[in-house]
DNA sequence: TGGCTATCTGAAAGCGCTTTCAAAAACCGC
DNA sequence: GCGGTTTTTGAAAGCGCTTTCAGATAGCCA
């Protein structure tokens, strides 16, 4: 019989074992395990024979197994209202970063912007056995929260503030009303909102509430013909324009919910002969790619959600870690000042 | 002592498992399994106990354990080159569509336009121990394919066609042919290109590869200060555009890697007087949301995601459940005309 | 009622890893 | 060279589920 070496005798198809690289390696299963996981106390030379062995049968553990074992599945999930807006790929993509620093996966779904599918979602990803949530918002199924507390993982809700639950995110309302004030403090005196979806949604409910109340604060109120509520895109947005120049004189100034929002209202006030900012001035929430690069350059409230995410992923490892964290961690917008704004004309307001 | 019910006992803490349901219901833990997945042959009234039980406690199978077991992980990595590309996030939410019906995962991962992080990427995954895995392109590290066969999993390409590899997606060089081609037959002669990074990028590549051979094929030349190369973004389409600027007589028209970098460029033409489509034709690459509200609209080549996604899921899924898939699929993308396209100026050509 | 199938069911054996526990080996000072 | 430590090590017991296999039940017909 030939001489053959192992790793050709070995059986195609099966990929190898622990128990394999403990074989080849002359030692244990515990030992392997204890090489691989970089517990001390094995002699060098031991050492080095399981990395080769396990390095030559080119061995990966078996993820199920470990999990099982160390009740660890080294995973995290997010569940975000749109997958496909902006701000929350970028939050996706900040909390993975931190993520993958302590060897975390990072699993996303969508929920679009409807409680029953998120929590849906969230059981799925529950059931998968994720070490902890990211979930976006304050308003959820009233059962999600016995859910994730049955299953005693650590969860974070992210972009807005919480009194109740562990969160990572800004004061919308107070945003927004910064953003109001900022347009009053210019003269303007007739301002507009146009929002997305609100239902089920407490950072849009916020915004427009702050809105109302700081131009409440100075005496004016926010018409109801200038509140308007589309769904998201360039499109809601040029339809919500549309409909709020329907309705009676039209505002001076609008504050959009996103973006591109305020691009379709722009795209709607260039059709009629509405000039931006001469006759109407426009602030949009997020402070997209593209909004530098809108003409004019479009003024907005920039979200870090890149900060979020990182402080949102920190936290969520620290305490599957079992380290200690703070409860709330404020990360506050910022309005950034281009050219859509400007004073009211004269005798406008 | 009081009669306490069970669920008032249960010690909190633990989370139930299969003999806590099977000890409720008054079975074995094989039957609990046989009822929870559905598979025939339990007797009504003990089917009926076992979900009661099931639902009185809460239970959720551990997802590990049934991993282990079942030697299935029931998730599917895909990664690629930019979670922040529209085109990407889309098949990523389409594909995991195609997942979820099939009670499947989807994990992201982002490999940035680098063949070494793409393998790290993938790897992690691949330890992790999922079922199947989606990439991006027909160019990898040349260890990848060798490590994905290792494991054993299907694999499948998107967004090219593939020779060697099981793949959903369009020939690049082809489409952008097509759109050089119309160009030239309004009477365009002088086309430049403004692609992103084409190091590692078999898309980007074979669009400049198939507008070159298409000039060829009626006599003219790709100049070398009309190709272009830089990083996506808006911001890359202004310096691109500035740039072939500055090398000799303009061209009449450019073809842009995707709607992000025509939108820079155009704003670039408008900063300086050039008027589109008058004196520069544009066409884009994606069809983004944006790209029909542009001024003008954007002409550019639309490429199904959404379709790619569905395909590309339907046929890991197929491969991981061992049904028959064909091992190519075409999904061709479409050149949509817009204004950002006409003839050129008479005597510009 | 008895004999023979066709259904159901539970015990038990994994799945591949980690981790405890006790035994073995190595080390140390005298 | 010896008793007492201190390291290292491997055997074995899980982790919680699925699945096989054989025994228990039920169903049916004569």
């Amino acid at each position: 019989m030939l001489d053959l070496p192992d790793d050709i005798l070995e059986p195609p198809g099966r990929s190898p074992v622990a128990r394999d690289v403990a074989h080849r390696a002359g030692v244990s299963t515990a030992t392997v395990s204890r090489v691989l996981n970089g517990s001390a106390g094995v002699r060098a030379d031991k050492r080095e024979a399981v990395m080769r062995a396990a390095q030559d049968l080119g061995f990966v553990a078996n993820g199920a197994a470990r999990a099982l074992s160390t009740r660890r599945f080294m995973a995290v999930g997010a569940v975000v209202p749109n997958i496909e807006n902006e701000a929350f790929v970028r939050v996706l993509s900040s909390v993975q970063d931190r993520l993958r620093q302590a060897d975390y996966t990072l699993i996303a779904a969508n929920a679009g912007y409807d409680l029953e599918d998120e929590l849906r979602e969230a059981t799925f990803l529950l059931e998968r056995g994720i070490d902890g949530l990211m979930l976006v918002g304050d308003i959820h199924h009233p059962d999600l929260h016995a859910r994730i507390a049955r299953s005693g993982i650590p969860m974070v809700q992210t972009f807005s503030l919480s009194r109740e639950h562990p969160c990572v995110g800004f004061d919308n309302a107070a945003s927004a009303a910064r953003a109001a004030n900022y347009l009053m403090d210019l003269g303007h005196r007739r301002i507009g909102v146009i929002s997305g979806l609100r239902k089920d949604n407490d950072r849009g409910g916020a915004r427009v509430t702050g809105i109302a109340q700081a131009l409440a604060a100075r005496g004016l109120r926010l018409a109801p013909e200038h509140d308007i509520e589309i769904s998201y895109g360039i499109g809601g947005g040029r339809d919500g324009f549309r409909q709020m120049l329907a309705g009676g004189p039209p505002p001076t100034a609008i504050i959009c919910g996103t973006d591109q929002i305020a691009f379709g209202a722009m795209i709607e006030a260039r059709a009629r002969g509405i000039s931006v900012p001469g006759d109407l001035s426009v602030i949009g929430h997020n402070d997209s790619d593209f909004a530098p690069f809108l003409d004019p350059p479009l003024t907005t409230i920039r979200i870090h959600s890149v900060e979020i995410g990182h402080a949102a992923g920190d936290h969520l490892i620290a305490r599957i870690q079992g380290r200690p964290v703070v409860r709330l961690t404020e990360i506050d917008a910022e309005l950034i000042l281009r050219a859509s704004t400007a004073p009211p004309r004269r005798g406008a307001g």
